[in-house]
DNA sequence: TACAATTTTCAGAAATTTCTGAAAGTTAAG
DNA sequence: CTTAACTTTCAGAAATTTCTGAAAATTGTA
């Protein structure tokens, strides 16, 4: 498992961005590596390529799994465990985008729901309510939203990609015809 | 600057839900408190609030500034520096996800540009450049449509917000029209 | 069943991040 | 200027997170 300086990079870069992404620098380097490496890769040669420990490796596949982010495989004679990505580049992407979306929206959205229920003792607090309400009927909005996107099909999600400016065009059309339903 | 327990609630839950938001504890706390509570309030009022230092409050408000969420504001008469949140709850939306984009994405591609100037030595580097070639592509479409999601007025976002499944249904709709035009 | 190969766990160590509070810096009023 | 009010800075303390490595658990084979 010799890494080329390109690979080495890019595994180091995804290390420091990890904790940006939700994840520790050698789970973020573990990620990479299997991301770029397209052969199954086994704990020894992760451990031995990252230079971590075997525990550090375990603890870091453990995760990887929770995130669906990685597949394990069987080499025929080998009782290793191997693995490798889980799926294309764009299977990964929108593995990640689904599971952040779960992990920092549906908390405080459940959250916000609870606080939502009890009733305001004072203007103060009404007040505050107001606001919460606000943050909530936003990140449901932004839930469901993101929601539709994890849905679409592979080719209309790059055709909505790569709309540009023209997705206000199509927005634009939408409301037009919408208006002139409601107004005839 | 007595807190209600809902208020309460909702800065301690964004003071733990921080850390995954790109902020910590105590920045994500003050974010919050200003982001509810309507008036300005001052440095010495957030140290008491949220119990912590007032060089904490200090560093919290700068790092808020840096995420541009936050206004400045003067009393008349006092000499202190009272703060808001910079906007509605909407406008704050924006910012962190503008934010994010550029904490999250611009450097990842600034690196990956790089790594794709240098040929490849030997097929196992030239394969790896190809996967490195696969994750710039997607993570610059994604970074210029969230940039076209940026620049969407407030009524076009909701609608696209709002679509739903009818985002399919608008999608199929261009992609008819631009087959028709190709076909014909 | 016995055993060897492999993975997982987890207590403590190491590294990193966050926080405090006192000192230094800045600003405005008199 | 001088002084008082306020803010920022930053070294070290505290808290938290990550990592190691040895022991325990698991798994497959003979």
């Amino acid at each position: 498992m010799k890494l080329s300086s390109q690979a080495q990079a890019f595994v180091l870069h995804f290390g420091e961005m990890g904790s940006r992404w939700g994840f520790n620098r050698t789970v973020g380097q573990m990620f990479a590596l299997l991301t770029i490496h397209s052969e199954p890769v086994n704990a020894d040669q992760l451990a031995e390529a990252l230079k971590i420990s075997r525990g550090n490796v375990s603890m870091g596949l453990k995760e990887l799994q929770a995130w669906r982010l990685i597949e394990l495989h069987h080499q025929p004679g080998d009782r290793k465990d191997y693995f490798t990505a889980a799926g294309s580049i764009w299977d990964l992407a929108r593995t990640v985008f689904e599971e952040r979306r779960k992990r920092e929206l549906d908390p405080t959205l459940t959250l916000l729901r609870q606080l939502l229920l009890t009733d305001p003792r004072d203007p103060q607090e009404a007040q505050a309510q107001e606001r919460i309400q606000e943050v909530y009927s936003l990140l449901e909005m932004l839930d469901q939203f993101a929601n539709t996107l994890s849905k679409l099909e592979h080719k209309d999600l790059i055709r909505l990609m790569k709309l540009g400016s023209g997705l206000n065009k199509l927005l634009d059309l939408k409301a037009g015809a919408k208006s002139k339903k409601t107004n005839s």
